[in-house]
DNA sequence: CGGAATCCATTGCGATACTG
DNA sequence: CAGTATCGCAATGGATTCCG
């Protein structure tokens, strides 16, 4: 059972769902911050994820209109993911965050 | 590996590895709306956890300042748990999510 | 390049039982 | 009441391989 199963009242819990999942905020701080950034490079920059799970989160990000997935069928193939509205929403909450860490770590 | 033993550099890991834990929001959650809570209520409230995993939750928080431990000694014993300074401003996050939540699904 | 598919080991979680 | 201890399984994330 996930966790976020229960509590289908509570209107936090999908949202809670995404958010938790693993290398989620990650992904998210890097888009909001590097912007608009191809595979590959996400893959670099979120340091020891692996594709598979890179790909999969980007789909739920995806699928929950977080982020943008930008396909260009040249050859190489060309895939850029950047962030939504809802994303730079996301980026907001993380930026406070940052604000904690640096108020409870310094 | 977990995810969050990368990036040693970024302050915001430490914040995000404990928030990203299971339930841990959820129990945030409630404890801030509910105020001070015991421990068999507190297992109530947050549905579907276990004995062992909220202990051990709270036990992180607690190491990390987020929450209090008030232990009465009495027979049978009273133990109850509550958020610190720290909690409350994670509070402030979590009401924020709370308002993207409505935006969002609404 | 950006994945999809497969396999596999790890482990984290739940269930259960027990205790001061 | 508020945990601790033990166990066993399922899920999940990693590694690898292959493909359009």
């Amino acid at each position: 059972m996930q966790p976020a199963e229960k509590s289908k009242g509570c209107p936090l819990t999908p949202l809670v769902a995404l958010l938790t999942g693993p290398w989620t905020l990650h992904i998210i701080w890097t888009l909001s911050t590097q912007g608009p950034t191809r595979f590959g490079v996400l893959k670099r920059q979120v340091e020891g994820i692996s594709s598979k799970v890179l790909t999969e989160r980007l789909r739920m990000l995806e699928e929950a209109k977080v982020i943008y997935r930008d396909y260009k069928p040249t050859i190489p193939p060309q895939v850029t993911y950047r962030l939504t509205e809802r994303g730079e929403d996301l980026h907001i909450v993380m930026t406070q965050l940052n604000t904690i860490a640096h108020k409870w770590y310094n």
